[in-house]
DNA sequence: TTCGATGTTCAATGAACTTCGAACGATGAA
DNA sequence: TTCATCGTTCGAAGTTCATTGAACATCGAA
């Protein structure tokens, strides 16, 4: 990421695997895209990472703007879900060959999701 | 091996996957690796990037100690080689993803090789 | 309208990273 | 031995990034 890509919010289409690398090397932020990769929507609220909620913004629109995820908003809440057919149509089998590797390493296991337990 | 070294100098084997991900984030390294992507050994002045010698050296020297590469000295010269099978062993069929995406995107297209034209 | 909840934005900070030139040590050649 | 080459290390400068609390805007509910 240390090339001039000073693009503020192009549509996306336009992602370098570099830049998609780094977006997805820190933990937290591939641990959001674990916790997503059913292709299942979740709440905002429902990430529950250890970092404050500011910074939990900042990693989502990250993830946005890097065009791996999308945000929904309903009301006051927002919905996030993985742009996998995005990511595969873009590179065709890296998501994937990236969450293997995910799941079989440990990462972002700290990023779960919020269940509602009774 | 010096004193200034607080970094966990493991043998390798303990690369996390952010870890890599980080590594390979940076464009003249993914070049790097994609120019050695046939698996074999290449000169260290082979290696031919737009930046300062200090500077392509410190960019194998991460890739060293994240065990991606292999160098191999001889005299005064190095030799370089990918680890295909250590990341292979690590992380299955991740590589060969991202070197896929790597050819089928742009990726490190100013790293290249230095063809001996006499 | 007023209140509470939900996310975003802002400004600041410290750590990590990239980059470079200069200096250095090691090796092979003359 | 003397010299040139090769690659690493050092020190410094500048940049990017993750992180936070506070302030803010928005929306639904009361």
């Amino acid at each position: 990421m240390s090339d001039h890509d000073h693009r503020p919010a192009r549509p996306d289409a336009e992602v370098t695997l570099p830049r998609l690398l780094g977006v997805l090397s820190d933990p937290t932020r591939l641990g959001i895209v674990r916790v997503l990769s059913d292709g299942a929507e979740r709440g905002w609220g429902q990430l529950c990472a250890p970092v404050a909620k500011s910074t939990l913004s900042h990693h989502l629109k990250t993830l946005r703007e890097a065009g791996v995820t999308r945000t929904r908003q309903e009301g006051t809440r927002c919905y996030v879900t993985l742009r996998r057919d995005a990511l595969d149509d873009r590179f065709p089998g890296l998501l994937s060959a990236l969450l293997d590797a995910a799941a079989t390493d440990y990462v972002g296991a700290h990023v779960t999701e919020l269940t509602k337990d009774t």
